[in-house]
DNA sequence: CACAAGACTTTGTCAGGACAAAGTATTGAC
DNA sequence: GTCAATACTTTGTCCTGACAAAGTCTTGTG
């Protein structure tokens, strides 16, 4: 016996909002859905007449429910209908989370930048960032401390036309924010998250003992226009941190 | 000074095909890009006049970009044009690929089963899969090699209901294989990466010495509507692997 | 020459309609 | 009763048409 869909009640869009209106009908279900009124294994009205009963046509109600079954939340089959599959956002993995050890510089967790300075790229930096050998980046080194305690060593190498950076501003605002501010917005990354055991010199960095397992965390992320805007190269102490990665397959 | 758009040459899209037409206008342009034919950089033909010369309408032109724009190959901008930003498609993190250790296990890799058997979940596993606390599983322990080397040791757990295994199918098709011909497929996963220095136990399996950095990564998976699938908690020789993903923000 | 107003280009949103394809439920024949 | 054919429901694909919004380029004014 399958259970009758539950219907959206009071929904109203607002055509005077700039607001997208598939967008507004969105967010109108994913409250429903995360405040429980849909549950998980509930199968929404369908498009139809959902569409209908909100006054908009059946493509912008689609394009709603589409964003939503991108996002992990419903899951659709035809013939059947579209089910709520998981109440809560399952991102595919955002750009966001993965630079939150940046983003969280300008909140929480105090960094230090221990190094700043233009240096010649090795050949590491050089292939990951699209460079000829030899040409000049600026070289970061970080530490990351939670609490009183260190957590990250972060090498990051960004290319001297991306931007002019300053100590002080990197310490306080972070280097996310400021590669935000120079326009240069990352659109695309790849990222290599390994594991190794700690030198000397990167355990007494890190408050750990020699041969304590560090995450290693290798990145190269993009821009719009597909050019290198940063490379970063980061040691974990695995003990204190980890990667969280929520993903879904369409 | 812009360069004039590129103009995408002979195409046909054929009708008669059981192959969307948006499937198959995107399939073409990720053809023309991975070519090479349109560079990183070039802008491709606008929309309304693509759609014309392809003879077919502008939202399934549309719907073919807003294909390759997810996959992180393009980038439109309003009033400006769409751009390649990307040769390659970067997956945004795919399932597929975090199952990479389990479809290798048809191919390539060898993959000896430790053990098979019924037991109680212990509070870990129950947590994971939303099991009542002492719910039976299948508890499934593996040793995955790269040629004769050890590679990781990968334990599973997977509720009763979901299917009954055996030895002989896990070592010849793996896991993933089985989950899907019990039509289960995996539609959502969250993993934890992490690293830690080994046991005498386990270094002693995967021929590492005591203490060396050992990749962890513990996921549960859920189909279709919701139900969790798979607990899977994995110990890899960080010398020998790494995680690698593509991301894109939207 | 600098700068603002306007024209133009290109993508973004939205409507309404039509038919196809994949499930599900019902009906009918044996 | 069992099983296959049929009807029905629901999502999938595709079309035409229209206007809005955000850039870019041109033009004209001071």
């Amino acid at each position: 016996m399958t259970s009758d869909p539950t219907p959206v009640r009071p929904v109203e869009v607002d055509r005077t909002s700039p607001v997208p209106l598939y967008y507004q009908v969105a967010t109108r279900l994913q409250e429903l859905i995360e405040s429980g009124e849909i549950g998980v294994g509930d199968r929404i009205e369908n498009e139809v007449d959902l569409a209908d009963r909100l006054g908009v046509s059946r493509p912008t109600t689609r394009r709603a429910i589409q964003y939503l079954v991108e996002r992990g939340m419903l899951v659709r089959k035809r013939g059947v209908g579209t089910q709520v599959v998981h109440p809560k956002v399952r991102r595919p993995v955002e750009l966001s989370s993965l630079y939150d050890d940046l983003i969280a510089g300008d909140q929480g967790p105090r960094t230090a930048v221990l190094s700043l300075a233009v240096v010649p790229a090795d050949a590491t930096v050089a292939a990951a960032l699209n460079l000829v050998p030899g040409a000049e980046v600026t070289w970061i080194e970080r530490l990351r401390y939670a609490g009183d305690e260190p957590l990250a060593l972060m090498h990051n190498a960004i290319p001297l036309d991306v931007r002019d950076f300053k100590r002080e501003e990197l310490e306080v605002r972070g280097l996310y924010e400021l590669l935000r501010r120079a326009g240069r917005v990352p659109r695309m990354a790849t990222q290599v998250i390994g594991a190794r055991n700690a030198t000397l010199a990167e355990a007494r960095m890190l408050g750990e003992k020699r041969g304590a397992s560090l995450l290693t965390m290798t990145r190269t992320a993009w821009d719009d226009r597909g050019r290198a805007l940063e490379y970063g190269s980061h040691l974990y102490r695995a003990a204190r941190y980890s990667f969280e990665l929520n993903l879904s397959a369409g």
